[in-house]
DNA sequence: CCTACCGATCGGTAGG
DNA sequence: CCTACCGATCGGTAGG
């Protein structure tokens, strides 16, 4: 018998497991809030006790965090590419609510919704949330700016309009019944006004 | 001296108390959320210490059950006095979106949001949460199934755009940047299709 | 990764 | 309406 934890021996094993935690929490998050989640119930969820969640994490702060930038990454990600295989402004604009819609209402989700509720967490994590969405926000920024909007439509209240309305979809979506396809379709068929017909 | 309680004789004292406290609880509420906010937080507001407020409420549970109550009455009854003094569908539409919005805009407003944030709540109060909100809903449902949209637009999911737009505007509109009539005014600019031009 | 615990805070109550 | 307190739960830590 050896000193040595048999876990250093197995390929990144420790990031597979702090991974799969992080998935964890996000799920609890998504479902319950930042209140609503304790330690607790992440431990629970993983297999240990709550406590226990400290060997690999700082904080449930700090936690949230890195839960809420991951998921804005891998979004990014997917958003981006999505995008990059249309090039008329509207279809871009439709992949991105789909792509977007397709990880905010994935159930089992690896990335997932909760740039809302900035309520209930604390001032500090809230400040680093709000600016990681702000980036986020870039990204629809340049999307609608490429539209071909009739001049009476003012661009940054449209474009407010368009992600509280892809953030809230979440709501009251019945899972199931309708496709992130048919939602996306729906809401830029209602975003969209063409400055000219010709 | 007597053992007559002084404020039994002050005439409606009572009531004017709780609908004091109600209105405290409900600005709270509104900023800090549910769980954000706790019954020590009301009591310090309403001046007095977290436990005498059971004095004039059941529990914290039904505090928010009757304040979201309350709030939507006072919508219902607002809405339908606006929309009552237009007749084109439109019209209608956009006092119905302007009347919504001044309550849900207003910092000082004794009626508050908060038909949002249900996953912080305990199921049994989400449950009369959303009862009460469908029974809302169904004002709009009459004014969007009143508007002479394209036969492609889905109603339904039409007016479960139109109240998440409704709902979600508290969380970016810049308080005094712009007044709730302009938000209203491009919200129905930008749901504003017409089936015909004729 | 666990047991056992800390101080803080919560909703709510008793008794006056 | 207050003081004083209850049991429960929280985030987090010590020590192994």
């Amino acid at each position: 018998m050896t000193t040595m934890d048999d876990r250093i021996s197995e390929p990144e094993a420790g990031g597979t497991r702090r991974r799969a935690i992080l998935e964890i929490a996000a799920r609890l998050f998504a479902q319950k809030g930042y209140r609503g989640t304790s330690m607790r119930d992440i431990g629970e969820a993983a297999g240990v006790q709550g406590g226990s969640l400290y060997h690999h994490i700082k904080s449930k702060d700090a936690l949230f965090v890195e839960v809420h930038h991951a998921a804005l990454d891998e979004a990014e990600r997917r958003i981006t590419r999505a995008v990059e295989q249309h090039s008329q402004p509207w279809a871009r604009l439709e992949a991105a609510c789909t792509s977007l819609l397709e990880i905010q209402l994935d159930p089992a989700s690896l990335t997932m919704p909760m740039m809302n509720d900035f309520r209930e967490v604390p001032a500090p994590v809230r400040a680093a949330l709000i600016e990681r969405r702000d980036r986020f926000e870039t990204l629809f920024r340049a999307l609608v700016d490429d539209l071909p909007l009739p001049p009476n439509m003012d661009r940054s209240i449209y474009r407010n309009l368009l992600l509280s309305q892809l953030n809230s979809a979440a709501d009251w979506v019945r899972p199931g019944r309708l496709t992130p396809q048919e939602i996306a379709a729906q809401i830029v068929r209602v975003f969209r006004h063409d400055a000219s017909t010709g």
